[in-house]
DNA sequence: GCCAACATTAGAATGATTCTAAACTTAGAA
DNA sequence: TTCTAAGTTTAGAATCATTCTAATGTTGGC
């Protein structure tokens, strides 16, 4: 049975320039102008962006850019795990989640946003066959959320 | 709580080509050569199938025929609803689905293969906050089948 | 048989993503 | 410092599933 209080949800990290360098090395990755800059976007301020979104808002704050720097370093952070790549039914672009606990998601099917749902929220019980060995699921939601 | 008894799974209707000139021409589809020789296939006989697995079996069966006419034809299917359309996040393609029952998926991580798992099969219970209005939600589950 | 509507087709176009190969930049070593 | 190798960025080409285009073929009702 779920919970009756409201898990506390996920707070965005907040970090310092200093603290995104820090985090890139300690990952084996040279904190380059490129990579720090996408990176106080992606794991600060987004939330469930496109590629595609990373690359306009790094023209706009960074400077010219290109696309492939932005493919190249979302796949970087992905590998070294400060980054998960989502896919989801209602569209063909990858997106980006910056929220690295275990969670769901709910598709506001007005906006197109996606929102996380903590896993405490949601309790799956299942009556399967005896063949199927389930090692993990993935919950997506589809709604509207009021304003 | 899931029903103790195990459900009922999907069979896969029996469809003489009768039939499915039939189902065609009800839903405004004519019933070409091309279109039923995909019906066969894909409402009948196929588990799944991405457009590229429906063109190889009609190659195989129906002769040549265009890749254009394969995913025209599974638009249609999809457009009348036989037939669903379904992506997952393992891959780029699209599957299609002749399940028309309300279900959820269970991927298989060994074999890449996808079943059915009936709704009666799940159950699930959730705990969000007032503004989330949920109008449906999807499973997939994932893990492996035992032989 | 005739025609308009509908289908099939080959190949071009699309769009997200990945690759290529050249030009930069960086971190150390000397 | 200077040098170099490794790592990074870049423009543009390539890839791949899917859709579009526009020409050709087929059908069903008159
Ligand atoms: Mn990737
Ligand atoms: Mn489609
Ligand atoms: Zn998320
Ligand atoms: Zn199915």
């Amino acid at each position: 049975m779920p919970h009756k209080r409201r898990a506390k949800t996920h707070i965005k990290m907040q970090m310092s320039r200093q603290d995104i360098e820090q985090s890139l090395r300690d990952k084996g990755l040279q904190p380059t102008l490129q990579r720090v800059g996408i990176c106080q976007f992606v794991l600060c301020m987004a939330d469930h962006p496109t590629a595609e979104d990373v690359h306009a808002w790094a023209e706009q704050n960074l400077g010219k850019i290109s696309l492939a720097t932005i493919y190249n370093t979302l796949g970087s952070l992905v590998d070294v795990g400060l980054l998960r790549e989502l896919k989801f039914s209602h569209s063909e672009k990858s997106i980006y989640d910056n929220n690295l606990d275990e969670h769901h998601h709910f598709f506001d099917v007005k906006t197109g946003l996606i929102h996380d749902i903590p896993v405490q929220n949601l309790e799956l019980s299942m009556n399967l066959g005896k063949p199927f060995k389930v090692e993990g699921y993935e919950i997506l939601l589809k709604g509207t959320v009021k304003p």
